[in-house]
DNA sequence: ATTCTAACA
DNA sequence: TGTTAGCA
């Protein structure tokens, strides 16, 4: 896991920011975790915490709810989720190799990177 | 001041 | 889901 994915699995926030970030009741963000929608850690006074990964996490919540989604609906989203990056994983097709290829292509393609430029003709002003 | 669990007008 | 009670 990169230094990026890291930081935004890092449970750093408190229930009030994540009201506020989501604009979701306290009772909702609990209740959503009663149905294992969202998986918070705890802080030594069992205060739960919520990474960046989370605070998506609610907001996709609240995006399916609007579209009619139950509790075990969504949870159902989430399993085939995870059983589809399993399966990429098994095809080795993963999201690094995506990129990689992808940034191949742009390279290649031509241009818009710094390398080009500086090799473009200069023209005066 | 903030959050937690449990319960209910 | 909201709200309130009684703790930590």
């Amino acid at each position: 896991m990169n230094e990026k994915q890291l930081r935004r699995s890092l449970a750093v926030l408190p229930i009030g920011t994540v009201i506020k970030l989501t604009s979701l009741s306290a009772r909702q963000i609990r209740y959503y975790e009663t149905q294992e929608l969202v998986f918070p850690e705890r802080s030594e006074g069992n205060r739960r915490m919520y990474s960046l990964n989370d605070i998506d996490r609610l907001l996709e919540i609240k995006d399916y709810l609007n579209d009619g989604f139950n509790m075990e609906g969504i949870r159902k989203v989430y399993a085939m989720k995870k059983a589809q990056a399993a399966a990429e994983e098994s095809q080795k097709l993963s999201d690094a190799d995506v990129r990689r290829m992808l940034r191949k292509e742009l390279l290649n393609s031509g241009g818009m990177l710094e390398d080009n430029l500086t090799k473009l003709p200069r023209r005066r002003i």
